[in-house]
DNA sequence: CATAGGATCGCCT
DNA sequence: GGCGATCCTATGT
C-alpha cells in the first residue's frame, strides 16, 4: 500500500491536470460530428478580445453533417468563398453573417477536406461578466442571456472577420486575440442531453428532421 | 451588375 | 406569434 498510494496521487495529479486542458487538435479530428457536437456540451469557451477575458459552459450545440447535409453549407461539396474555411482541418472556426447582423460561430471537426461542423448556440456565461453585459447592451444579466447563436457571438465578442482562426492556440500574451476551448472536468450525464431536430433548417427537406440539436440546461 | 433570401433577435401586439 | 432590422452571400443576367 504504502507504494501504491505516491501512484494514486501522481495520476489525481494527472487527472487534474487533463481535466483542465485546451480542447486539442485530435478532439476535433475525429470522424463523428454528431458525436462531438454531443461532447461539446459542458465544455468552457473562451475569449480574450482587447485584453478582456469571457467565458461560459456551452449549453446547446448543433452538428451539421458536411457534403451529404442539406442543412449545411457544405452541401454537395459546395465551395465559395464563404464556405471555404469549411474545408479546412478540425479546429478552426467558421464564422459567418447570418441575417446581415448576426455572427454565427461554427466549429470545424473532421480532417481537411471534410467539411463537417458544429453550430454552438447556447452558452452559461461565467467569466467576463461586466463585459458580457456591456456587450449585450442591457442593464443587467439574466438567465438567457448566452442562449440563441447571434448572442453567442455578441457577448463573447465573436465576429465573421474572425473566420479561420486556430482554436487549438491559447493566446500568448494578455493582449493577443484569442478563441479557445477548454475541458475543466464538467461531467454531463448523457441521460439530461435533450436533443431534436435543428433550428431554421426547414429548406433541408429530410435532413431537416435529423436529431441534430443537442441541449443541456445549467 | 442586380436581386432575393438567410443556421436570428428583440420588440410589438 | 408576427414583423422589421440590416447587409452579406449566392446566383443569375
Amino acid at each position: 500500500m504504502c507504494f501504491l498510494f505516491p501512484m494514486l496521487v501522481l495520476t489525481a495529479e494527472k487527472n487534474k491536470f487533463k481535466s483542465m486542458s485546451v480542447l486539442s487538435r485530435s478532439f476535433y479530428t475525429r470522424t463523428d460530428v454528431v458525436r462531438i457536437a454531443r461532447e461539446l456540451l459542458g465544455k468552457y469557451l473562451v475569449t480574450q478580445l482587447n485584453g478582456r477575458l469571457t467565458c461560459g459552459i456551452i449549453c446547446e450545440t448543433e452538428a451539421y453533417a458536411g457534403v451529404s447535409d442539406r442543412a449545411s453549407h457544405a452541401f454537395g461539396g459546395r465551395r465559395t468563398h464563404r464556405t471555404e474555411i469549411m474545408y479546412s482541418t478540425g479546429g478552426t472556426a467558421y464564422i459567418y453573417l447570418c441575417y446581415g447582423m448576426y455572427s454565427l460561430f461554427n466549429i470545424v471537426t473532421n480532417q481537411k477536406d471534410i467539411p463537417h461542423a458544429v453550430l454552438i448556440r447556447g452558452i452559461k456565461p461565467t467569466e467576463g461578466l461586466e463585459t458580457i453585459r456591456q456587450r449585450a447592451d442591457i442593464k443587467e444579466i439574466k438567465k438567457d442571456i448566452g442562449i440563441g447563436p447571434g448572442k453567442v457571438s455578441k457577448i463573447l465578442g465573436i465576429h465573421y472577420t474572425q473566420t479561420g482562426h486556430d482554436l487549438t492556440q491559447k493566446p500568448m500574451n494578455k493582449i493577443e486575440f484569442g478563441i479557445w476551448l477548454e475541458d475543466r472536468g464538467m461531467n454531463i450525464d448523457p441521460n439530461k442531453i435533450l436533443s431534436g431536430p435543428r433550428i431554421g433548417v426547414q429548406y433541408a427537406g429530410k435532413d431537416a428532421m435529423l436529431p441534430y440539436r443537442f441541449q443541456i440546461s445549467l
